[in-house]
DNA sequence: CTAGGGTTAAGC
DNA sequence: GCTTAACCCTAG
């Protein structure tokens, strides 16, 4: 199937009321055009959106879904994000910082709390009012910014701020947004489709002709062919795919959703037609953005966080980081089981599958979008950016291995929770070459990674405003964009950049 | 947790 | 073989 018309199908099911694993599992099961188009990532993240609704679970995730659907706007040439947009920013950044005076525990004395608003106060909201996306700052998100500041130090405004539901504020104004995205987006562009060939089905009848299926796919080929997808694909003359206008009003109202000037240069545009791309840049921070915060795991596989974390640990699951030789190569190849057997030459279909994987919107381990979890424990961990084992962080107590897949153990069942977890398959292992540190341990050196210019930039921005040797704190300032460097690699990278 | 020296490997 | 960037080790 033409990647084209799987985002056309994907597009309408995610419009639909279908199950959260559902929809994943077929995000993951159909090829998508690489890179994926803008209408279909916005499509995906207003689908996330809804899913924290439903649960109703609002948290850091919401907050980058809501970042994300703002810079594809920006990207799709809209001037400013709509009032209901920065309106639902601010009231989950507010709730996402509120909820943890809500769920303090009696050994907790506000640091959390503090913690919170230094993270996505003084940092993320900061880093926003001088970044493009300054537009999703509003006076509500401002106001609310000095309240949070004046709730760390007055117990009486944190008192006042707890006494608030500020979880329903939050979740009414998504809602609000929600329903007003809806209706920007139109329907999907199936449907529109679907009617477009039965208006013309109808009308051919009247004049005639039998209205039989052969005669309804003559006409679905015909629209397709003026709407320009069948004239590429069939190498149809121009002067045949424009031979009336009357269904090119689709282009027309795809462009209206997101606001862009018809005349505006396609870059970045969310047409149906074209599905251009984004700008490589904006595509690199959306890609490292969504990637280490979305839900990428299959939403059948329960228990996948626990088995996660052993991989995390494992170094047998960072030897070839970055370079797409292992089967469980990062988050987002076990994110597709069916990548868990790839070699090297299907790094191109890793690649693809991590963006995939990036798009993701059901929670790990939500197989049913469960309902009644607040912004509790996982959400807090989310919020508060509590570093996650990092599958490139070295884990000195294991052994390094290689995978030999010419045989496979059975599950360990010595595991205290072997009857619980699921077991992924553990082939035979066997060493590579390390350096011996004593007669047990093996040591392997993480993969190379070259930083990214977002990453230098980050650093750079991080160490002018919070000054050199701070390390720990910047890399908790800017938990996604430098989840896999670690406080000594920050401390390390500032060396060599002042060195040039 | 950080600083600073050491090691490794890629590129020239 | 040299340079450099990325990563590692360890004292304080």
């Amino acid at each position: 199937m033409h990647p084209r018309v799987t985002s056309w199908i994907l597009e309408f099911v995610l419009r639909q009321p279908v199950d959260d694993w559902v929809a994943n599992g077929l995000l993951f099961a159909l090829p998508l055009p690489s890179p994926v188009p803008p209408r279909l990532k916005k499509t995906l993240l207003l689908r996330r959106l809804s899913s924290d609704l439903s649960r109703p679970c609002l948290s850091g995730r919401t907050l980058l879904s809501l970042e994300l659907i703002e810079e594809l706007d920006r990207s799709a040439g809209a001037d400013a994000p709509s009032d209901s947009l920065a309106a639902a920013y601010a009231a989950v950044a507010v709730e996402c910082t509120a909820c943890f005076l809500r769920e303090r525990s009696d050994d907790d004395h506000g640091e959390d709390f503090f913690d919170a608003v230094n993270r996505i106060w003084n940092c993320r909201v900061a880093d926003l009012e001088r970044s493009e996306a300054a537009g999703l700052v509003s006076p509500a998100l401002g106001e609310a910014r000095r309240e949070m500041e004046e709730a760390v130090v007055n117990p009486i405004v944190r008192v006042g701020l707890m006494g608030r539901d500020t979880k329903k504020a939050a979740l009414d104004a998504v809602r609000v947004y929600l329903d007003e995205a809806d209706k920007e987006m139109g329907p999907p562009y199936l449907e529109r489709m679907a009617k477009a060939v039965g208006e013309e089905w109808r009308r051919s009848s009247r004049t005639g002709r039998d209205g039989s299926v052969v005669e309804l796919y003559e006409i679905l080929l015909n629209l397709l062919a003026i709407q320009g997808e069948h004239g590429r694909r069939e190498g149809l003359p121009d002067g045949d795919r424009a031979k009336t206008s009357r269904f090119l009003e689709f282009d027309k109202h795809e462009e209206s959703v997101l606001g862009r000037d018809k005349d505006a240069p396609e870059q970045g545009g969310c047409s149906s037609d074209e599905f251009v791309h984004l700008p490589a840049a904006a595509a690199e921070v959306i890609k490292m953005k969504i990637l280490s915060r979305s839900g990428v795991l299959p939403a059948n596989l329960d228990n996948m966080e626990d088995n996660q974390d052993q991989m995390g640990s494992n170094p047998v699951f960072s030897v070839n980081e970055g370079t797409g030789k292992g089967p469980y190569n990062d988050h987002d190849a076990m994110a597709h089981p069916s990548l868990m057997n790839q070699g090297p030459s299907d790094l191109e279909h890793v690649e693809e599958n991590r963006e995939r994987a990036s798009l993701s919107f059901v929670d790990k381990g939500t197989k049913d979008g469960n309902p009644g979890t607040s912004t509790s424990t996982r959400d807090k961990k989310d919020c508060a950016g509590a570093p996650k084992p990092s599958l490139v962080d070295r884990n000195r107590t294991a052994r390094t291995f290689e995978w030999d897949e010419d045989s496979i153990e059975s599950p360990s069942e010595n595991s205290p929770n072997s009857s619980n977890k699921l077991h992924f398959r553990s082939p035979k292992r066997r060493e590579i070459s390390l350096p011996l540190e004593d007669n047990k341990t093996f040591i392997k050196r993480r993969t190379k990674r070259k930083w990214s210019s977002l990453e230098e930039e980050t650093l750079k921005k991080a160490v002018e405003r919070h000054g050199v040797g701070n390390w720990k704190f910047i890399k908790s300032c800017h938990p996604e964009i430098l989840k896999d460097r670690t406080e000594v690699d920050l401390k390390d990278k500032w060396r060599n950049m002042i060195r040039q």
